[in-house]
DNA sequence: ACTTAATGTTCATTTTATTGAATATGATTT
DNA sequence: AAATCATATTCAATAAAATGAACATTAAGT
């Protein structure tokens, strides 16, 4: 994701973290269906590199890509699994400008609704 | 993903329609949270064009943003339980080249093992 | 009805993710 | 030991993702 992208260096560490398990979890679900990192990259019709940020957990990769590795894996469903829709959703799907002003990446405790 | 991006062109259909309704159901998350989307692309430190890639569920996203907005909602368990690996990795962590060619996208039954 | 806010679309510019190649290292096979 | 294979790292070149601004549209509030 080019120009200016500060959204990844203040990614939150929490969030780094997941992405390196996720890397590591997209890893060993390629060696056990006993594939290579060219295996991969030729299935994904992407480079080798490219791949690899996926396994390393690198923030920048495209989601294109991860979800078709997931794909490959049979996972598609665990990616469905994603984002689970709140129970508190209402119908209401125009948002109105929140009254307090976002903290930039911080939730408060009594921000988070749940 | 810059440069000759013909991982995306070439993704299944079906990883293309869950990432949409990825994007759905994270733009539901930010509607239950009460947040704009100029809301998120403040706290994400990106530009409300980039989260509205995330939202309209492009491929060409970053994970790390998407990561980020699952965060924020405090839903990063979710992604935690991404990809799980699957019973039959066993320990050997190194792979020898496949015998079978890869069908680049393709998993035939008989190849998919589970 | 008018105003304001949220969303959305488009586009030129800029930063950078991807690529491909080269090289190095470690592991397996013969 | 030699050869082969898989992984890993580095780097210049380049295609494109992200940006920001402008403008249009739609919905909510007064």
């Amino acid at each position: 994701m080019p120009k200016n992208s500060n959204s990844i260096v203040s990614a939150n560490p929490e969030t780094l973290k997941s992405l390196e398990n996720l890397g590591l979890r997209i890893r060993a679900n390629r060696v056990a269906q006993g594939w290579t990192i060219k295996d991969m990259a030729d299935r994904l019709f992407c480079s080798q590199n490219t791949y690899r940020a996926i396994e390393a957990g690198k923030p920048t990769a495209s989601i294109g890509i991860m979800a078709n590795a997931l794909w490959l894996f049979g996972q598609i469903d665990s990616l469905n699994a994603l984002a689970p829709v709140p129970l508190s959703a209402n119908s209401t799907i125009r948002v109105r400008k929140s009254k307090t002003k976002p903290t930039a990446g911080i939730i408060s405790d009594d921000e988070r609704n749940f």
